[in-house]
DNA sequence: TGGCGAATTGATGTTCTTTTCAAGTTCGGC
DNA sequence: GCCGAACTTGAAAAGAACATCAATTCGCCA
């Protein structure tokens, strides 16, 4: 084995931790899309954008050839997309349980919360 | 909505990307820990450890309850190892494929290239 | 073959994260 | 009440990532 899998897996997320390298999973889940298409879409800089293109290429979660002067993005594994749905739907039902949370402890206890709770309190026993 | 999805999913992404917060998520996987059970197996001093658990804690990833004079954590949502399953999967998976591409670019072209590729050479149509 | 468009690379300042240490809180036992 | 154990918090140094600009490569075609 290489290294421990916890230092793998986070090494992953970490290179799928930034907003515009989400947003061109996002757009490559449409199909191929060469770096001119994608500038307008992400709306970075071709040099930014390139920067991130070039993170995603070397953690081999896109792959690019080049057709005549422009260079076409796919995603290497089109399982990527089944991780982007599951996170989806624990930030949808987090968010969902949190925000119905925070809305009880407003109604119930807002006039004795000053100020309201940042993160949800810690459960007692 | 609040905010835009890549922008949210991002976050989500970034607050998993640190080995030690992997870690402790794939012990709680056996169930509830304590702060103390889990310096030992994580391998970071209180203080810092405890930073950690805050930063899953603040994203509503963990949650954590009071047991006298200890603190349990566990995991909101179980779904959190449908994530890592994924990742893993995708992870060995990729790996595989690129150690085999590596593999085989060494065999037949080892004496052509100075220096050896870091990154899976571009495909060419 | 000279120049232009497409994309990448390198270098650099800035900003964010990680790590460490000291100080603070909370709880239980004496 | 006071002390020690279990955690958490705050602040500051060290390290990593991001964003930006200039310079470069590569292919096309006039």
């Amino acid at each position: 084995m290489t290294r421990p899998i916890y230092q793998v897996k986070a090494e992953f997320f970490k290179t799928l931790a930034h907003p515009a390298r989400i947003r061109i999973l996002e757009l490559l889940q449409d199909g191929e899309r060469s770096v001119g298409e994608l500038i307008p879409e992400v709306g970075l800089e071709a040099s930014h954008l390139s920067q991130q293109l070039g993170i995603l290429r070397r953690a081999n979660i896109v792959q690019s050839r080049k057709v005549g002067s422009t260079v076409r993005y796919s995603v290497s594994d089109r399982r990527i997309f089944d991780l982007l749905a599951v996170a989806k739907t624990i930030l949808t039902g987090t968010l969902a349980e949190a925000n119905q949370l925070l809305a009880e402890l407003e109604g119930v206890e807002f006039t004795k919360l000053q100020p309201p709770p940042r993160e949800a309190p810690r459960q007692e026993i």
